[in-house]
DNA sequence: GCAGTTGTTCACAAGTGCTTGAACAACTAG
DNA sequence: CTAGTTGTTCAAGCACTTGTGAACAACTGC
């Protein structure tokens, strides 16, 4: 009963919580990438595949995170269209692995997505604007506010050139080219704080 | 036939195709606000209250976006509590009004949601680096990397230090505090750059 | 060729979240 | 007091999302 525990044994044990203890951390992500508008389960493989030695075939990647290989198929092809994972190597079979870098695709979201969604609060509101107006000129009381309107259409104006600054903030790694962008930033700051009452 | 239309039939017609394109822009700011994990409803009522002239009644509501006054009730309560609209006055049947500045909301918002969605993966990754280094001394061969472990752990110290920052960005009117925000913004930029490959 | 493995596709089960209608409570005007 | 209006609550319906199992296709090593 006295006996020491053979090494290889605690050895494995200690993979073993190990193993497990990765499988949080690639719940959390996936917890907060969910947050993000992405799915939970994009996070998690992007996690496990990030935190694994070596690149890792979709079967790998199923049992490590105790899902089934339809998902996982599925999962990886949306990863790659955004450029989050890579294969290896060219090939069906070739194993993956995470992309670190994801500036690049939090870029391109921050292009297309958040965007558009302004870009439509935009036009929207310049056209009930145009017809606030309209209205107005033939004497209608209105219970819209034109003004709000305007406001809010600062606004949309101010976030989309924030957004151009961020997206156009490829790698700032030069102190003169984050000056340029910090001195742009704080322009778009003050514009954003005026529509404010 | 050739008579003209009398001005207030004009004026109706005029004040109806506002009305309708306001609810374009209440759809607007719905979708853009559900891309941020908030419900659609919570914006599309947010906005139809900044628009009005005057503060609405919960019916009033329903009927300009064509929902029921059961849904009006529960989200207004909450939007109560994220202090995004308020009551005019005391009282039961007191009408609703927007409040305009959403500033402290989307700072209360990083303060709680995103600090511990960071949090979370942070106290993971910990844990993780921890058994990795008793794996280690016990000879194990390990599947995980530790090294990028402690890679995404400085990640998640600079998001924090970054958060902190922007949460304290109550109202840089002022220059000189802006200027200061800015220097520490920075720093904190270059932190998140040192930590990719 | 053949057995075994890996990746892909799709119909469907399970779960989740949004919205409604109906019943009820609180208030207001007559 | 009564009738009508407004706000609240909740069970239920509905749509949507996530994840699975099974069948199939593509490849590998023998």
């Amino acid at each position: 009963m006295s006996r020491l525990v053979e090494p290889e044994v605690s050895a494995q044990r200690a993979a073993d919580r190990l193993h497990e203890r990765v499988i949080r951390v690639t719940d959390a992500v996936g917890e907060f990438i969910e947050w993000w508008g992405f799915k939970s389960i994009h996070g998690r493989i992007w996690a496990v595949l990030a935190l694994h030695k070596a690149p890792m075939s979709q079967v790998e990647v199923a049992r490590a995170l105790g899902v089934s290989r339809a998902l996982v198929s599925s999962s990886i092809r949306e990863l790659e269209e955004w450029r989050l994972v890579r294969p290896t190597h060219d090939g069906r079979n070739a194993p993956w692995e995470a992309v670190i870098d994801v500036w690049p695709t939090i870029s391109d979201v921050l292009r297309s997505r958040e965007w558009m969604m302004v870009e439509a609060a935009r036009l929207a509101l310049e056209s009930a604007i145009e017809e606030a107006e309209i209205a107005e000129e033939l004497g209608a009381d209105l219970a819209w506010d034109a003004g709000r309107m305007r406001a809010l259409l600062r606004l949309t104006e101010a976030a989309q050139s924030f957004l151009k600054i961020l997206v156009g903030l490829r790698a700032p790694r030069a102190a003169d080219g984050l000056a340029e962008w910090v001195r742009r930033a704080s322009h778009v700051f003050r514009g954003l704080r005026r529509t404010e009452r």
